[in-house]
DNA sequence: TTAGGGTTAG
């Protein structure tokens, strides 16, 4: 009986590793079973760590097995699945007789555990050896290649394959292919593939993913067309290839993948996981959730990946109770520990308002990275807890991690939107001096806000003058929105102007300056604009209010009334309305001073989106049930102090997530203190 | 043996 047969006969009996292992010790009693078909088998079977080590020594305890080569390899492709390279680097060392597979093992396990210096190295070491490279060597050294951007060591294993007659092989056409497309050689990987004497779908897709990664979306639709008039069927590999072009994109381009989808990935699950992020990387991310629940009708299990990508979705759309959902199955399921997935449910929970949520996820994570830290950061931002983001930041310095770009952009923020400008002045400066970060456009906007904001508008002003690049929409923007704040005409008619130039479609950008010229009573000035922004078309964006009720997420417009309540939700704004006069509430009915951020100019305030909301949640929940909204513009003046006179009123905690912020509204009084 | 899917700000 050959030793195949042995093993495949043995299998049928012991179905798991933990099953042949306690075989194990009988086996060496038992002349019959042989501890080599025993311990080989376990090694197939993906043993984790324990396991490993308990084979490992049994080897090495026999001299008989520890000169087995079949063995040896099985040991250290294992290891290296365990991410344990140094071990497999160990028993390499040991063998005594090396040949060119035990070289390939190497190489690979260095390569997939992303040591790619260590992977050319032992290539290097081939020569001492008088081994010579074959087609298993070069698909993994140009991995190498590609993974340290060493594209000159790449082309010269390029000529070691042309000369060695090796381009004709299919894995190694494949490899070069891959490895140009990642270093942005694209015309060269194009090359190869158009010369390759055969291709499978493997060789497409690494084109398809060249192109990809280097934006050229239609390039890579393209090959997809040519893949299919070849007879080869795109997959879900295709569709993962894709990925990179169609973040952001236009919609026709999210509408073909959605086809691929449709035609070629619906029985696989990496298919719907890609296309879930399609949806969330192009800010649909109601599309995302929908797509998630079909998936889970067609009775397909999420991995870590897909709620890793759909919990962002949750975020935006402030889905609370589908992003609890999530966190219960993780918690089933036990997909923890993983780094993104809790990173992505920190943010999700802090996207939701839920701070201490999101700060048990955080203070669970057995390991974190500068992004967990940075959600957290930013967590406290959103909030107008300035004061715990500053503290959190000085443990994220102290915690041995440096802090990226990113992160001082969450540090910042928080410094603005909680009025912290001395912290925010110091977190700017060692960011330059200590961490030697270049500042981006973004860090200044953040300056230029925090320090706005404060009131010193013309320390901001000069700021602006001195930056290293040209000021863009974002800077002029927190300008002018701090020259509203602080009633400041002169700089804010700079601003305005650069902004009319740099966007002049924008709507809200004239209304702020009408508000500078309202609060300056030059009332000929603010129907100037309006003119203007009549006679160019100039509309602002219709505000949105979305509140989660029963599981849904509703939407409203300024005076909504297409819900099939609406009756009830007007005649429950009225008693409201009624309530917060007799607290002292009047309506701010001058349009130009109240005309902040708000929707059309012909509707009255207490029809605004967010009342609307907030008059929905209150009808359709139990008293004291905590409502939550989302705007997707800013919230205006007059529904700030309604919303907090209704949690007065109501006994009701009214959480508004705008585009800035979040405002946590209880007992009559805002997390925001009123500075926003 | 080869490709390919995930998290953070503004």
């Amino acid at each position: 009986m050959t030793a195949v047969a042995k093993s495949n006969r043995l299998s049928r009996h012991f179905s798991t590793a933990h099953q042949y292992l306690q075989t194990l010790a009988s086996s060496f009693r038992n002349p019959n079973l042989l501890a080599e078909d025993l311990l080989s088998k376990v090694l197939d079977e993906d043993p984790g760590i324990k396991t490993l080590e308990k084979v490992h020594s049994k080897v090495i305890s026999d001299q008989n097995l520890c000169s087995n080569p079949s063995l040896a390899i099985k040991l250290m492709r294992a290891y290296s699945a365990c991410g344990q390279p140094n071990v497999t680097r160990h028993i390499f060392d040991e063998i005594a007789e090396l040949n060119i597979v035990f070289f390939n093992v190497m190489i690979r396990s260095y390569v997939n555990n992303h040591l790619y210096r260590e992977a050319l190295l032992v290539y290097q070491n081939l020569h001492n050896y008088n081994i010579s490279p074959d087609h298993y060597t070069f698909p993994c050294v140009l991995k190498a290649c590609s993974g340290s951007g060493n594209l000159r060591v790449g082309f010269q294993f390029h000529a070691v394959v042309v000369k060695k007659g090796l381009d004709s092989n299919l894995y190694v056409g494949n490899g070069l292919v891959a490895m140009y497309g990642k270093c942005d050689i694209i015309a060269d990987a194009r090359k190869v593939l158009d010369e390759m004497p055969k291709r499978d779908v493997v060789s497409w897709n690494s084109m398809v993913a060249g192109y990809a990664r280097n934006g050229r979306f239609n390039d890579a639709l393209d090959v997809c067309k040519i893949m299919l008039s070849s007879g080869f069927k795109p997959d879900a590999g295709t569709m993962a290839s894709l990925l990179p072009a169609v973040t952001n994109t236009s919609s026709d381009d999210v509408v073909f993948v959605k086809y691929m989808f449709e035609n070629y990935g619906r029985e696989c699950l990496v298919s719907w996981n890609v296309m879930i992020a399609v949806y969330v990387n192009n800010s649909m991310p109601a599309q995302a959730v929908e797509l998630y629940s079909q998936m889970q009708a067609c009775g397909i299990e999420p991995d870590a990946i897909t709620l890793s990508s759909l919990l962002p979705a949750c975020g935006d759309l402030s889905a609370l109770l589908l992003g609890r959902r999530i966190h219960e199955y993780v918690e089933r399921n036990r997909l923890r520990p993983n780094l993104l997935l809790e990173n992505a449910l920190v943010d999700m929970y802090a996207k939701c308002g839920c701070l201490s949520d999101a700060r048990e996820v955080f203070d669970g994570m057995e390991i974190r990275d500068v992004v967990s830290w940075t959600s957290m950061i930013s967590a406290y931002g959103m909030s107008g807890q300035g004061h715990n983001a500053v503290k959190l930041f000085s443990e994220l310095k102290d915690s041995g991690l440096n802090p990226d770009s990113i992160a001082f952009v969450s540090i910042l923020s928080a410094c603005s939107h909680a009025g912290l400008l001395d912290e925010g002045r110091f977190c700017f400066k060692i960011m330059t001096k200590e961490y030697r970060i270049v500042p981006r456009i973004e860090h200044f906007a953040c300056m230029v806000d925090l320090l706005g904001r404060a009131g010193k508008l013309n320390e901001a002003y000069s700021f602006v003058l001195s930056m290293p690049m040209e000021p863009n929409e974002r800077i002029w923007g927190a300008l002018l929105s701090a020259c509203r704040i602080h009633s400041n005409m002169d700089i804010g008619l700079v601003a305005a102007d650069h902004l009319f130039q740099l966007a002049p479609e924008q709507g809200g950008y004239y209304v702020l300056l009408s508000n500078i010229y309202a609060k300056a009573a030059r009332w000929e000035d603010v129907t100037t604009i309006r003119s203007i922004m009549k006679v160019r078309g100039i509309k602002k964006m219709p505000g949105v209010s979305n509140v989660e009720v029963n599981n849904r997420v509703y939407n409203f417009l300024a005076g909504d009334q297409s819900h099939p309540q609406s009756k009830e939700i007007y005649e429950e704004l009225d008693v409201l309305v009624g309530k917060m006069k007799e607290a002292g509430y009047a309506p701010e009915t001058d349009s130009a001073l109240h005309d902040l951020e708000e929707e059309d100019k012909g509707i009255h305030l207490t029809v605004h989106s967010e009342k609307l909301a907030i008059a929905f949640a209150i009808i359709s929940t139990k008293p004291l049930t905590p409502i939550r909204i989302t705007k997707n513009l800013r919230v205006c003046g007059d529904c700030h102090v309604a919303a907090k006179l209704i949690s007065k009123i109501t006994g009701r905690e009214i959480m508004v997530r705008d585009t800035n912020r979040f405002h946590h509204i209880q007992n009559g009084l805002c997390s925001c203190g009123d500075y926003w």
